[in-house]
RNA sequence: GGCGUCAUGGCCGAGUGGCUAGGCUGGGCUCUGCAAAAGCUCCCACAGCGGUUCGAAUCCGCUUGACGCCUCCA
């Protein structure tokens, strides 16, 4: 098996990958909250957990890959009221209805872009009972407290015996300067401290009742409480937006010692944002483009219309801690390269096999995997599959040779990092009209040839310009043409 | 204000103490009836100022700038 790096947030470092048990990986990432449609920013963290868990797939190990959904309990600000519940009251729906909307709309847009379902999918909504009990036990480890029948934890005890900002890297005692005093937070002993569990007010929809009353979960509980549920209480992966890293993974980690008295997480893991015009794409401040806008092009900050597929390969040319940029120009370049690649993809399968290699597939196939096995660096990767794309073409052109072995060595080291790892698709065989399609290109083609034989430039012209102003390229060469729908 | 990250050629984006990133764009050549495609090739960058080093764009310090978190956020 192939020696994996991770860049590990709790340490800043990069770090040879041990699972917890050999042969099997555990991954939990944070997911949504279902209150709104899915941007493009959202869609990249998940897209990047995406590759690596086909990568991990893909290496032959046994992954549980546990990803939520955020029904309830997100608390918005101390109005006392979560994001679903004030959705749920501004449109009269019931909680539960925004709630399936929008997790409709989620599925479906990462179906669109490719992503593989996780193996597990929990919903908050779903583990109250493990949350209010993992609240029992805090209380009981003396690390919570209730206040008007709500429940805090007790940052600063905790930081006692533990490390609160152990991930983040912040000090308690410069939060405890710098934290703003807000209004409404008269139950806290302390601001740092976060809610386990909140008193629901009458005007409350979305309810449950508890030993300290009618109320809902604080947001950072259900991550802690499910993840230990499907992964253990401790598991290797896990991952998220950068954004989340505080408080969120903070609490989580607080939450996971205060129950269980160990630390949760081997490897944190945290992917960069996405952002438009220099900053981050974001829900509240409007400064984002959703997926079905770019597939109908309907947006201010783009051109035309993208596949899914060049949208995938846009944001696989970056590393997924960086933080990436998204532009009509940008966007457009890879739309190019995304094409390329894919023509040679395709062109591969009509290769002929030689008696001998002119080329070193086994080393340029090292170079691949040891791209990606160096903390996912899925740029390098496409580099090297882009040197493949000079292989393909310069074979196909005489210039270079590969035998049988090589050749089928070759075909399947692309077909697993196009497909299987990066999750690309080939919108061209995709397409049910496609074969109609070539037909009648065909005849065309045959109607340009003869046009040439008889020296009619200005007809064979023609055939050809008015092809390529419906997106068919042709490509004259010595046996014969060729052409691709863009 | 506090903490942190980053500053790469026309654009997007990797990476490394001395050796080619890659894609897109632009110039030249081969091929072609002319093109396109493909191949070859050119333009060879690393914010500024100091320091360490035989050697730094890569390490250290300072300056400037951008972004992220500190409040819900992938």
């Amino acid at each position: 098996m192939q020696t994996l790096t991770i860049y590990n947030s709790l340490t800043n470092k990069k770090e040879i990958f041990k699972p917890l048990k050999e042969g099997y990986v555990g991954m939990y990432v944070c997911g949504p909250t279902v209150y709104s449609n899915v941007h493009l920013g959202n869609v990249r963290t998940f897209m990047s957990f995406d590759m690596i868990y086909r990568y991990f797939l893909h290496l032959g190990y046994k992954v549980r890959y546990v990803r939520n959904i955020t029904d309830a309990g997100h608390l918005t600000d101390d109005s006392d009221e979560d994001k679903i519940s004030t959705k749920a009251r501004l449109e009269k729906l019931e909680p539960m209805e925004i709630v399936q909307r929008y997790t409709v709309d989620f599925h479906q847009i990462l179906q669109k872009f490719n992503l593989i379902p996780p193996s597990i999918e929990p919903t908050a909504t779903g583990h109250i009972v493990e949350q209010i009990e993992a609240i029992k036990t805090i209380l009981e480890n003396g690390l919570a407290y209730e206040v008007n029948g709500s429940v805090y934890f007790d940052v600063l005890k905790y930081n006692e015996t533990e490390n609160y900002g152990i991930l983040s890297k912040r000090k308690i005692e410069d939060a405890i300067e710098n934290t703003r005093v807000l209004e409404g937070q008269s139950d806290k002993k302390n601001p740092q401290d976060f809610a386990l569990w909140k008193k629901a007010e009458p005007k409350h929809i979305q309810r449950w009742d508890s030993p300290w009353g009618i109320g809902f979960p604080g947001w950072h509980l259900e991550c802690t409480v499910m993840s230990t549920k499907y992964l253990g209480e401790q598991f290797d992966i896990h991952g998220g937006g950068m954004d989340l890293k505080f408080p969120h993974h903070e609490c989580e980690i607080a939450q996971s010692q205060a129950c269980n008295h160990v630390a949760p997480v081997k490897y944190w893991m945290h992917g960069n944002m996405l952002t438009m015009n220099g900053k981050k794409m974001s829900k509240s401040t409007g400064n984002n483009i959703l997926p079905n806008e770019i597939f109908t092009g309907d947006n201010k900050n783009i051109s035309k219309a993208y596949t899914a597929s060049v949208v995938r390969f846009f944001m696989m040319q970056a590393h997924y801690r960086s933080i990436l940029d998204f532009s009509d120009d940008a966007i457009l370049a890879s739309e190019k390269g995304y094409n390329r690649l894919m023509e040679a993809v395709n062109l591969i399968n009509n290769l002929k096999p030689s008696s001998s290699s002119s080329i070193d597939i086994k080393k340029w196939k090292q170079q691949c995997y040891d791209a990606m096995n160096d903390d996912f660096n899925t740029p390098i990767l496409i580099a090297n599959l882009f040197e493949g794309v000079k292989f393909i073409n310069l074979i196909n052109d005489g210039k270079e040779s590969l035998t049988i072995e090589d050749l089928n060595k070759f075909k399947t080291t692309i077909d697993t990092f196009v497909y299987d790892v990066l999750g690309l698709e080939n919108n061209a065989d995709g397409a049910d009209n496609s074969n109609k399609l070539g037909g009648v290109v065909e005849i065309l083609l045959q109607l340009r040839k003869e046009a040439r034989e008889n020296k009619d430039w200005a007809l064979s012209d023609r055939i050809r310009d008015e092809l390529i102003a419906l997106g068919i390229q042709l490509k004259d060469g010595k046996e014969g043409t060729t052409f691709s729908v863009g």
